[in-house]
DNA sequence: ACACGAATGTGAATGCCTTCACAGTGGCAA
DNA sequence: TTGCCACTGTGAAGGCATTCACATTCGTGT
């Protein structure tokens, strides 16, 4: 994906015309990670907007106690760090590359006149943001309400949907995700993941490897998210 | 507080002149609702964004199974309904009075064209949402990482913050909520905020009354959240 | 090519909450 | 005033997941 195709794809500028995209392109800087970098460290101070432009990275916290919470995890065409640029406070969570990735970046003293000038932009990053809730919303419901088989099974027919690869059309779908990612994912322990995706290996929903769960039957998975939210 | 004032102190619209405050206080709508009166429900359609004047709303969902989980209590100077507003989905919560209140309500279609022409209230619009995210992440991870004490603690401190009375200057707080309101908000069950909060009465922490904590050391309590926060 | 670290696989023990089942009890609405 | 109902109080039993402690295996970097 290029800059280009990023900053006009995303729905934050999908208003602008032409020349506007040129001029806010020019504002732009790429930055490259290796797997594992941080990008930066939840309590820093931001100033950066970042889009991805390849690879993935994962949005997560490190409790005091080493326990992992991942947020989320990001492709190509996602926009990350406008909380921190919008209310001046400290990045919310830390940012880390999952693989080789890289990044489009736009500094707050480019963005913000922009913003002032293109309400329409301004509007759809407010989007962004009101999806960003949705979602989180939704999580703390399920964690609160679904029990752990059903928070599994609906987190990977979601990472399937927005991660998965599918060598075959209408085939099953590989999701590259080690079961600690998963955990963090869905709030519980490695053991725990461990221990479901195993059972579902048995009854042929699924298939495991070394960081990959491929989904042999996503509509039987779907069918047990299903169980607990009717 | 009256209607001026809440759209004149909300930050989303801090940055108007008198005169576009007025224009906007046109379009507005005052609306009352009554203790457990229902504004709207999840899936609702949402066209409105309300602001509250006085009295207080809870924003919850309610589970299949029965189980409800509150998202938190907004009081007067607060905006709701944001979400829906932005993004044209169904509404992602359903809000209740928690005693009788009084609302302040703007249409979409007054709304939409009067952010396209203010930038700065656009961007104030988003901060909201930026808040929104954060404060929702933060609970995400406590509920990840700290048990149940340190959640009921530091959830009681930031009621006590919000909403708490304080009859004499300096001396305890009182938080009035409802155990079960309490555990919905903590992701729990009732029984198990009730043994807490007995536990503490014991230890002179707390008083309780129906409907009501009373935080009698509220540094006590801090220290508690940060023996898990550490 | 090989070694070492990261990731997975598993069982046993433990424990924190939940669930269930009632018994008070106080506020408020009629 | 009084009755009811929502809210609170509490113990016992049970369960789902965590914790702990290893064994194993893959794959990746040197």
């Amino acid at each position: 994906m290029d800059r280009r195709e990023l900053l006009g794809s995303v729905s934050i500028f999908s208003s602008l015309e032409e020349k506007e995209l040129d001029v806010l392109l020019q504002a732009t800087t790429t930055k490259r990670l290796k797997s594992k970098e941080v990008l930066f460290r939840k309590g820093d101070p931001g100033n950066q907007l970042y889009g991805v432009l390849s690879g993935s990275i994962k949005v997560m916290t490190t409790g005091s106690d080493g326990k992992d919470v991942m947020f989320g995890l990001m492709g190509p065409g996602e926009v990350l760090g406008e909380i921190a640029l919008l209310d001046n406070e400290e990045r919310s969570a830390t940012v880390v590359a999952v693989e080789e990735t890289e990044l489009l970046t736009l500094h707050r003293r480019e963005l913000l006149p922009f913003l002032e000038k293109h309400p329409l932009a301004t509007i759809g990053l407010a989007g962004v943001l009101a999806a960003r809730v949705r979602k989180l919303s939704e999580r703390a419901e399920d964690r609160q309400t679904m029990p752990l088989p059903g928070r599994i099974a609906k987190r990977l027919i979601a990472l399937s949907e927005q991660h998965g690869k599918r060598p075959i059309v209408g085939g099953p779908v590989e999701v590259r995700l080690p079961q600690q990612d998963l955990a963090d994912l869905v709030g519980t322990t490695r053991e725990s993941v461990n221990k479901q995706l195993r059972a579902w290996e048995g009854e042929g929903l699924v298939e495991l490897g070394r960081g990959r769960v491929v989904l042999k039957e996503p509509e039987a998975l779907q069918a047990i998210t299903e169980t607990f939210e009717l």
